[in-house]
DNA sequence: CCTTCGGTTGAAAATATCTTTCAGGCGTGA
DNA sequence: TCACGCCTGAAAGATATTTTCAACCGAAGG
């Protein structure tokens, strides 16, 4: 098969390779299948190739020649007797193959922490747990009485967040943004301040209580009062059955992915609030985008001046 | 740091580049982290890096550069920036990008939120920005800044944490649990305050800034100060070239979803930055895991009697 | 045993590709 | 308005890849 104009090689060589795909990662099929029509120097260089990959495609054609002890000229022919145009390509091939070995052996480890991982592990597997509780809350959402919790904020005349601890600054997180389209909210973690402040709202005001166990009574307090005075009320709970539903009218429910010594409560339910909390801002700007738009716009420009200019290259540094 | 002057131009870029691995996948998330950082012709080219990188692999040097409209030496620029010897690299782990998305087939390009999204649709796209963001910080964590960040914390006689605007409740959040683990933490959001405070500190003490832009001035100065002191000064920053990392010993790099109107920077960089701050803390929960232990159960006693018992259910409401 | 021939092999030239240098140009800040 | 600094791309310089070509090896035939 070879034998044609045997001078000028390589050109038979190309045609038939065109024929065949670039290969993706049947190499060591192809090396199997082709070693017997290579010869020994080619053959040489083929192993090296099947039998590291990634190693292979770190090294130039010199170096692939050094260390087979053959020449650049034959690692090139190997190339093309693989299929590829030229000894550039395998290489690109290789660095593919490399990839996608490596991928496979990445079961994703789903194991609790433990305290003598290493701290990459304790990377991957927060990350992964994280991902974990969004999926999860994204999917348990009540999607109406998420709608209908907007709608009330909305339209109100302002809007009281009650939490403590961890929930507190989900529910800053949720005020400073609902501030920066213009609505009138506030954030309380002091209990008493808190209960002092639900007895002025009334029929048009919103309160929200944040309380992952739904039973946390310096939360449920303001949230009751704020009830009974005629405010609209929304719970955000990982339990919409505990005592904080009976004086909501709006549940929207957050979850809760396993927790461990190393992971607290707080973590998962953390995030999980701040989806919540986040779709609750985004559908409201939506509904109010008239003036939710302008405001945020102008909210930025109001920070921008704060940055050193320095390093901010061209003009619009990512609005 | 950056000392390095090996080349001429573009030092402290390659020297930022150099601390930081070649990235196997974590391209995409590279680039948007980098782009703020990056000319208007560079961008383009990491755009298209970024947007087809089977495509760009396929091309030479100058392919890409007549692609973008551009020149070679910026194409190699760009490669440098994001963390390549050389182009030559760049499109090696390009192809090997290309294989491994070939074979994950999950990129799930989700689109803007936008105006008229149904409320469903803006929990799933959310839901899928934060996950993404999730995922593309952990793969751009540098597991060795982070490690030693995490030797300094849980060696540090006291712990100052500045931030400000919706990096604040993030610093909070980080003061929160390591108070809860028995460190002495401290969470700043008013510039004065904080910068009155950092001139107390000295070697052994930790300070840490968090801030998106990495150019807030307001987090920076209390930050520097700390730094002048001798105290060990740590940057949360979605900009790892910024102004911030002039004064930060580690340097943690927080990651960017492609924003919009509808999603505010402080949503995704949020996400991010909470995700970093819970490495830190599982890490010093590791590390001085005799102490946190044990206070880890206590604190979370100390806030039982809290709860309302009537509708908790059974004993162990999810510890 | 010597010769010849087809085929393999590597050194070196030729080419393509990548990298660096350098000067012009553009935006920015005083 | 002017000067400064930085981005930018053209072209020179360095590397890597491909091609060429002659030496070499082994085998078959004289």
């Amino acid at each position: 098969m070879k034998e044609s104009s045997s001078t000028p090689d390589a050109v038979p060589a190309v045609a038939s390779a065109a024929e065949a795909p670039p290969a993706p990662a049947a190499l060591a099929a192809k090396v199997r299948t082709l070693a017997p029509s290579m010869t020994r120097s080619m053959q040489r260089v083929a192993e090296a190739v099947a039998g590291d990959p990634a190693g292979c495609a770190a090294l130039t054609v010199t170096g692939l020649a050094e260390l087979t002890g053959t020449s650049e000229a034959t690692v090139v022919r190997t190339s093309r007797l693989l299929g590829y145009p030229g000894y550039r390509d395998l290489r690109l091939a290789l660095a593919g193959l490399a990839a996608h070995q490596q991928s496979g052996r990445a079961p994703a480890v789903t194991a609790d922490i433990a305290v003598d991982d290493p701290i990459a592990d304790v990377v991957a597997k927060l990350a992964q747990d994280e991902q974990q509780t969004l999926a999860d809350t994204a999917a348990g959402l009540d999607t109406v009485q998420l709608g209908a919790a907007v709608g009330a904020l909305a339209a109100a005349r302002r809007v009281e967040i009650y939490g403590v601890g961890a929930s507190a600054l989900v529910g800053m997180d949720l005020a400073q943004k609902l501030q920066r389209i213009g609505l009138f909210a506030h954030a309380h973690s002091d209990a008493h301040l808190a209960v002092t402040n639900a007895v002025l709202l009334r029929a048009g005001d919103v309160a929200i209580a944040i309380t992952h166990s739904g039973s946390t009574g310096d939360t449920i307090e303001p949230l009751r009062v704020a009830f009974e005075h005629g405010a609209t009320t929304i719970a955000v709970t990982g339990r919409p059955g505990g005592p904080v539903a009976q004086y909501a009218d709006h549940v929207l429910t957050t979850s809760t992915a396993r927790e461990s010594e190393l992971r607290p409560a707080a973590m998962s339910s953390r995030t999980s609030q701040l989806l919540v909390v986040d779709c609750l801002f985004v559908g409201v700007a939506q509904r109010t985008y008239d003036t939710a738009g302008p405001a945020l716009s102008a909210s930025y420009e109001a920070l921008a001046h704060r940055h050193h200019p320095r390093t901010a290259r061209q003009g619009t540094p990512t609005p």
